[in-house]
DNA sequence: GTCTATATTTGGATAGAC
DNA sequence: GTCTATCCAAATATAGAC
């Protein structure tokens, strides 16, 4: 009896309003740096006073936490919207392009998701799961790909984060890093290739 | 009349001193992370009480500023050490090896140097020409070594920072990115031949 | 050159009124 | 559910005594 309509309406609205509290936290970040979050600013973007926010979220960290968890599932998401069937070469320079304009698209957000920077942060057991998720679906079809050897997951994993890291730190803005992504996927299969080859 | 000796050991006591609170800092910054340094834990280290720092630093950003001048300072003395002529592949790898581990042994020390993480901390214009030097010098080294295009450079650095951050990130203490170094640095310049032998 | 005392700021978080 | 008022802690930095 006390469950009524008014009340999904209500429980909408606040998820409603979480989800304008992060996307403020997410335009904060961009612009200050993922460190330099404080709730004062945040509360002030929505147009509300601090404490209101505790309605919400129960700590600063659970506001980096939910942001951590929407990243991820953003990431997900666009892995399995682009998950056609083609030519492995360009379905893995697809990949690799995927994954490094999400990151150079939103530094912060990739320092968040990607590098432990902010000092006392981990995540959640659900929002860290979504990580795992994440990682187990690449490994998966880099596998479909015949990338299959821990060594050479590895080797593909430093070239791609390399090419991020890069681009982010020496050249944000620009392409310098990102014109070379397809040469360097060729550098790395044809390694690999040559590699099995010999083996042989 | 002025200058007596004594000044040059109150100078010399002096310098001591900066380099003692520099040697707290680190060790700090190494325990806690860079971004959780505070002058009160770094005057507690070296036995002081925080304002009597503002004797040897004007800030704590001149601190930071200060490390990040050593740091740049002990990779040019390492990289100027090592610097013995020898096959050019064997050459490439060592330096490769020399500047990971260098990253590796000090996350701290490597966030500080190559990652833009402090909020509002930019080094001064005589800090900044060490990292200046340190970067020409590598260029001059892999020029050496044949490695003169722009683009290969890049894909040079892209694959070393790649090992590196993927080594610190997620195999901290451990060498599975390491044991990749040798093989990374031969699938780079064999493909850099290939590239070579196709055009001509 | 080091100290104590303190100013100042900032920011996370809580209590309680409305 | 939002506010005001406030607490508390931490941290940079300065003033001035010794």
């Amino acid at each position: 009896m006390l469950e009524q309509p008014i009340t999904d309406r209500r429980s909408k609205r606040h998820e409603a309003t979480k989800a304008e509290i992060l996307e403020a936290a997410w335009e904060l970040v961009r612009a200050e740096g993922l460190a330099a979050l404080s709730l004062r600013d945040v509360a002030r973007t929505v147009g509300m006073q601090a404490p209101s926010l505790y309605q919400y979220f129960d700590s600063k960290h659970a506001i980096y936490d939910a942001m951590f968890a929407q990243g991820y599932r953003e990431l997900l998401e666009r892995m399995v919207w682009d998950d056609t069937d083609k030519d492995t070469r360009a379905k893995l320079k697809r990949r690799a392009r995927l994954f490094i304009d999400f990151c150079v698209e939103d530094p912060a957000r990739y320092q968040l998701l990607f590098q432990r920077t902010i000092p006392g942060f981990e995540p959640s057991s659900e929002s860290y799961a979504l990580a795992v998720e994440s990682l187990t679906y690449t490994r998966t079809e880099l596998g479909k790909a015949g990338l299959t050897e821990p060594a050479n997951l590895d080797l593909w994993t430093a070239l791609i984060t390399g090419l991020t890291d890069q681009q982010i730190s020496n050249d944000p803005g620009g392409d310098r890093w990102l014109q070379l992504v397809d040469e360097a996927v060729d550098m790395l299969l044809d390694h690999l290739d040559t590699k099995k080859r010999r083996r042989k």
